[in-house]
Order: C-alpha cells, then sequence, then structure tokens
DNA sequence: TCTGGGGTCCTAGGACCC
DNA sequence: TCTGGGGTCCTAGGACCC
C-alpha cells in the first residue's frame, strides 16, 4: 500500500462533531434534564425559583451569550452566540446552566480517546470537534469506513456516558466537514467523490467551512448563493473579487478539492486572556478597577505561558469601546518576557498608543485582553538569545573599527 | 435584543537593510 | 543627488472558526 502524503487520492477522512456538545454534557451528569429545553452560557450561574428544580433563563440578568442550546431549546429558536437576554425574552423557561469547562474538557478527553483507540490519527479541532484520517484502516474502501465509523460513534456515545456525535466521510477535511452536518444529531453521512456534485452542489456557500457572513454577502451581490454556483464562477472572478488566494481557494472548494492533510500536532501561535466588564469602565474614573483586571490578565497569561512552557516575543492588548469598535496595539520589548511583571509592562506600553478620547464614545470600555504571540520555546529562546549577542558584539566590533577607520 | 472567549490565517503599509 | 527592487520584521486590522 501506498504511504499517505505521496498520493492524496483515495484517502478516506473522517470529521467528528459532538452533538450540542456542552448542553449533553450536563445531561451525562444530570439526567433529570433529559427531554428539557437546556441552554448553556451566561457569565456565572443563576439559582432556581423556590419549588424550581433548574434555574431557568428568566432569572438571568447581565451580559453574555449562550455558548450551546440542546435541541429541545433550538425547537424554540434559541441558538449558540445569541445574546442572553434575548433568549431569555424568546424562551424564559428554558434551563440555564453557567458553562464548566473542566467538565467538558474532562468528556472532550474521552472521546477522543475513545476515537484513538479505534484509528490514532486524529487532528483535534477544539474541545468537541476532530477529524481522522482512515486511509490506513480502510486501504481507502468506504464500505469499510462506514463500519468504522458505526464503531467510533458506538465508542463515544459508551466513552462519554450516552452522549452522541455526527460524522461525515469523505476523501477530503472539507467535504467530510460538509457532511457530518448533513443529519444531525447522531448522524452518519458519506460522500463519495462521485457523488460530489449531487450532494453538495445544491448547498449553500455559508456551508463550506471558510466561507462567512461578508463572503456570503458578497456572493449574494454576484447571484451566488449555492456552491454549484460557486463553481460556475471563473476562477479570475473570483481571484479579482476577493484577492488571489482566497479566490482561488473558494474555487477548489467548490469543486471538491482540498489537499490539506490531517495533522496530528500543532504549535500554539498565540495564546490570550480577556474579559468583557459586567458594567463599561471609564478609562479615568475606573482607572483602579482597569489596573486590576490588567494585573489578573497578566498574571494568567504567565500561567498559561509557563503551562505551555514558552515565551512570547511580542505582546498586545485589546481594547473594546462601549460601542462594541475595537482595537489592538502590540509591541516586541526585544526580550523575550514569560512573567506577570514583564506582561504588565509591556501592555502598558502597548496602552500608551490608544488614543482614548476622554469625553466621547472611546472613554469607556466594556472589553480588555492581552495577548501573548510569537512564541518560543525556552530552549529556542536561549539558542535565539545566543545569536543576538553574536550579532551585537559583531556591531560593536565594526563600531571599534569604523571610528578606528575615522580621519 | 445588544453582541463571550479563545484561537488561526491573511493583507497591507512602513521601516530598515542590502 | 537621486534612484530600483527584494527580503524581512513589525504593527494593525479583519474575516473566520469553535
Amino acid at each position: 500500500m501506498f504511504s499517505v502524503g505521496a498520493f492524496l487520492a483515495g484517502r478516506i477522512i473522517a470529521h467528528l462533531d459532538m452533538d450540542a456538545f456542552y448542553a449533553n454534557a450536563e445531561l451525562v451528569r444530570n439526567p433529570a434534564l433529559k427531554g428539557l429545553p437546556v441552554a448553556v452560557g451566561g457569565r456565572r450561574g443563576v439559582q432556581p425559583l423556590p419549588g424550581q428544580q433548574f434555574p431557568t433563563l428568566a432569572q438571568y440578568q447581565g451580559r453574555g451569550v449562550l455558548t450551546t442550546a440542546n435541541y429541545e431549546a433550538r425547537a424554540l429558536g434559541l441558538h449558540s452566540a445569541m445574546p442572553t437576554m434575548k433568549a431569555a425574552k424568546l424562551a424564559p423557561n428554558a434551563i440555564l446552566l453557567p458553562a464548566d469547562f473542566e467538565w467538558y474538557k474532562t468528556l472532550s478527553r474521552q472521546f477522543k480517546a475513545a476515537v484513538g483507540e479505534l484509528a490514532p490519527n486524529v487532528e483535534d479541532r477544539g474541545i468537541d470537534e476532530i477529524y481522522i484520517d482512515l486511509t490506513e484502516e480502510t486501504d481507502g474502501d468506504f464500505e469499510a469506513a462506514i463500519d468504522l465509523a458505526r464503531r467510533m460513534k458506538a465508542a463515544v456515545t459508551h466513552a462519554t456516558g450516552g452522549m452522541t456525535c455526527s460524522v461525515g466521510l469523505s476523501e477530503n477535511k472539507l467535504t467530510s466537514k460538509i457532511a457530518s452536518d448533513l443529519q444531525k444529531p447522531n448522524g452518519l453521512s458519506v460522500v463519495r467523490p462521485a457523488q460530489f456534485q449531487e450532494i453538495i452542489w445544491p448547498l449553500r456557500v455559508g456551508k463550506i467551512n471558510g466561507v462567512g457572513p461578508k463572503a456570503q454577502e458578497k456572493l449574494k451581490l454576484m447571484g451566488v448563493q449555492t456552491i454549484a454556483e460557486l463553481a460556475a464562477q471563473p476562477v479570475d472572478l473570483l481571484r479579482e473579487r476577493f484577492g488571489e488566494s482566497y479566490g482561488l481557494w473558494m474555487h477548489e472548494s467548490a469543486h471538491g478539492i482540498d489537499r490539506r492533510e490531517v495533522t496530528l500536532y500543532s504549535e500554539p501561535k498565540s495564546i490570550s486572556r480577556e474579559t468583557t466588564f459586567e458594567h463599561d469602565m471609564h478609562v479615568r474614573r475606573h482607572r483602579d478597577n482597569l489596573t486590576q483586571v490588567l494585573l489578573q490578565l497578566a498574571d494568567k497569561l504567565s500561567q498559561d505561558l509557563a503551562r505551555k512552557q514558552r515565551l512570547a516575543k511580542t505582546i498586545g492588548v485589546k481594547v473594546r469601546f462601549s460601542d462594541f469598535k475595537s482595537l489592538t496595539r502590540d509591541t516586541t520589548p526585544g526580550e523575550f518576557v514569560a512573567n506577570a511583571d514583564e506582561i504588565v509592562q509591556a501592555a502598558r506600553a502597548c496602552l500608551k498608543k490608544v488614543a482614548f478620547d476622554e469625553k466621547g464614545v472611546h472613554s469607556t470600555i466594556r472589553l480588555l485582553g492581552i495577548k501573548a504571540s510569537h512564541l518560543i520555546t525556552p530552549a529556542d529562546a536561549a539558542i535565539e538569545q545566543a545569536a543576538r549577542e553574536t550579532r551585537n558584539a559583531k556591531g560593536q566590533a565594526q563600531l571599534f573599527l569604523d571610528l578606528e577607520d575615522a580621519p
């Protein structure tokens, strides 16, 4: 058999997506929720009213959005990313639980491990999704892949205490991702290479992972709404309207071309912490509060860096004003930073670059964040630092020679 | 009805060097 | 005294995803 990578033809890739993950994770540890509309979100928990078993949306006050709604809640019009207060108007009696990420991560590890037992080539795509390259296990045979996918689904349900997932099978990531969404929840959908046009082309362009609201809007103005219509556009027109690389990518996607491999590991590129305040803060009047927040964020960020064993070359801040406009400022101090003090110092330098207008809308902010980027391992940082010192020493020597040459 | 938190990738302009 | 083009780094913003 040919090794994967040398020949991309004949691959079988699965995309596995957990159904309403956070909400169903709550059901696992509280079966009494079964059959009820459940949303997860809000900034902190609310207490159930006397006589109620669970807290409901009606009791919620404050900022935030839903992170998940189970299928019963979706039937009432709720969905993830919906502002919590809007959800409360729509479905006041739906149950609202605060997110418990530690619990979700535990279940996430369990379902991924269960899949890994059956097929080890697993790519992490966040807490509730994975891609799996099944080429080796199935020898490129879709019947074998369907059988394996059924076993993976059963293993996931067993490992999580009853949670379901939806799986898509095809020859690449792009199509499998679309396929896994075709029959939710608890689905298994297959798109063989010859079926791409029949199954995928009638769908809306937004089903392509990477075509978001902006691109959809632009395409609509061109009279393009389905993937078939996108496929019919001349590639040069797409490149002209959307840029060289995005235009080409769109064209290839619409024709079912996706050469990306399933990657088992990827280096972290950035780590960030941010927080939205319960009430907007004035940059001067709430200066002390904001300083406290900055210190807390820096503290968490330094712990994150330590846990991931990385130093940062660049530190940035993010500010969101009360009108929801946001901006970023960053700085590259010249030395790698990792501890909270250094992060705070760099973040302060960034904030100095922000033009807060003391009277207008840009004097009150709703969010503050810090980001560490251009990450490097301590070992690589040491190597780079040594190289810099060598360069500096050479620079010094050159300067000395220049001075000697001077008349 | 106001809109979370954690990421990735791409573009584009200016600085700086060769 | 004015000039080109390429490469890399830095910064800012934006689209998109889970």
